[in-house]
DNA sequence: GATCATAGTCGTCTTCCTGACGATAAACAC
DNA sequence: GTGTTTATCGTCAGGAAGACGACTATGATC
């Protein structure tokens, strides 16, 4: 068929984030609310439109830095400090997802270390760090038995599409370090993958494992306390991105 | 920021197609010439234009019917007949991937059984299936000697990451019988691993691992003799997706 | 200061999985 | 029948992981 510019509909192109972070020992999601309808007043994902000159990529990053001040990793140089992994998601088109307009949304997922709080146009009512649990249990009821409504659109599936390549990416890559400050101990490395696979893992074959991996961790020489008890190893992410053999994740 | 609807600049959106198939122990992929400019006459990946009422795996199931006359399985019902397997890859949407407009493209995956030759509007000789390395190797020289052109737009990236994603997910899924008919042996669904990742695997142990995984495969009681050589028992893919250990990919 | 609780770290033992490879079975080509 | 090809079963050694004991080094409490 010939090339006619009159031949495909307009669309809109947005990208939405799932920012994700483990605080107090669960795995949770910056909420931004919505100030305009549609779906005004309900929490929602963070994201926005994807500008004349821009790459999705880069869209996303502004985003990104927009909602947490965060700066992007680019992949390819897995040690940069103060940033957060950004990997694209999969993107979401159904026509009836928007009743605005025909939007398609190209989802990324970022990982971060924990955060101060959030802030969304400086106001800080309106952002929040969610464990996931929460913001994914449409219509329940939240941990101060306030009645929680689902998040706006189709968030709620985005969302759970996010946390599950989260969980299985952790289990070959050494992505749960994004959850990590640049310096971290052996016990808090566990504690993210106790978080975001919430199961408890045993210390003592955690410990085998990440250190027994070559490339995986690099001793910085340093220890510390920070959880009470007997002063630990710090250590940096090493080069390796793949975990091979794959931590595994227990069976339920 | 205030809802306007002139906020947003008009994007048009296309899926691409990576539809990968195993013929002749090689993985070949699904290329099509074009028929105007720009990139007239050279190889591109099957795709078009999203319709404004479709959603984007409907926009993919078509493109993968009017291209192949396959008919997309729902990735929740994996033991249909006469499908491919469908999944959506990445979204592309570099400012100047295409130098008429701004465009941007969900691709897709498509793995199929062996198929007769294809189609493409009815030309044949508009389409083809090409071993994924050929389409790859940027400006060298094809099998037979002939110059080869790179493919158009950003496909060569697009089918590099389709290809990737094949060869990791049948490592942990059992998306390797997608490239199978609907009967087949072991030995068959081997030589598939065995051009997928490019390797020779070891009969007696792959035997071992597929037919000692539960839920894998099951037995249909016939046997047949495709190969010369002693009879095989035949299978079915089981209902089992996920492969759990997984099948190693051997070390370079 | 002794005791306790908390974490971190090192080992051991058993079990399971894999890679390497020998051996047998059932077809076909000559 | 002999050789070739492919399928299938078995054996054995090595590595990784789960279960779990033991020891170490802190802070908290009495």
């Amino acid at each position: 068929m010939p090339y006619d510019p009159s031949a495909f509909p307009p669309f809109a192109v947005t990208v939405d984030l799932v920012v994700l972070t483990v605080r107090r020992h669960s795995l949770c999601a910056l909420a931004v609310r919505r100030g305009e309808p549609p779906f005004q007043g309900r929490w929602a994902l963070p994201g926005g439109f994807v500008r004349a000159d821009e790459d999705l990529s880069q869209a996303a990053a502004r985003e990104l830095a927009e909602e947490t001040g965060l700066c992007a990793h680019d992949p390819s140089v897995p040690a940069q400090d103060n940033g957060a992994h950004l990997e694209q998601l999969a993107t979401y088109g159904d026509p009836k997802r928007d009743p605005r307009m025909r939007v398609v949304s190209v989802a990324h997922l970022a990982l971060a270390p924990d955060l101060p709080a959030p802030r969304a146009g400086g106001d800080a009512s309106n952002a929040r760090w969610a464990p996931v649990e929460e913001l994914l249990q449409q219509g329940g009821y939240g941990r101060d038995g306030e009645p929680v409504a689902p998040l706006a659109f189709d968030h709620a599936q985005i969302l759970a599409d996010g946390v599950e390549r989260a969980r299985s990416k952790i289990e070959y890559s050494s992505l749960a370090t994004a959850f990590c400050p640049p310096e971290f101990t052996v016990g808090e490395l566990r504690r993210v993958y106790e978080a975001v696979w919430g199961v408890a893992l045993d210390p003592r074959n955690f410990h085998r494992k990440v250190t027994g991996t070559p490339g995986f961790l690099v001793p910085t020489g340093g220890t510390t306390t920070r959880q009470g008890g007997r002063p630990a190893q710090l250590f940096r992410a090493g080069g390796a991105t793949l975990l091979n053999p794959p931590m595994l994740r227990p069976e339920v």
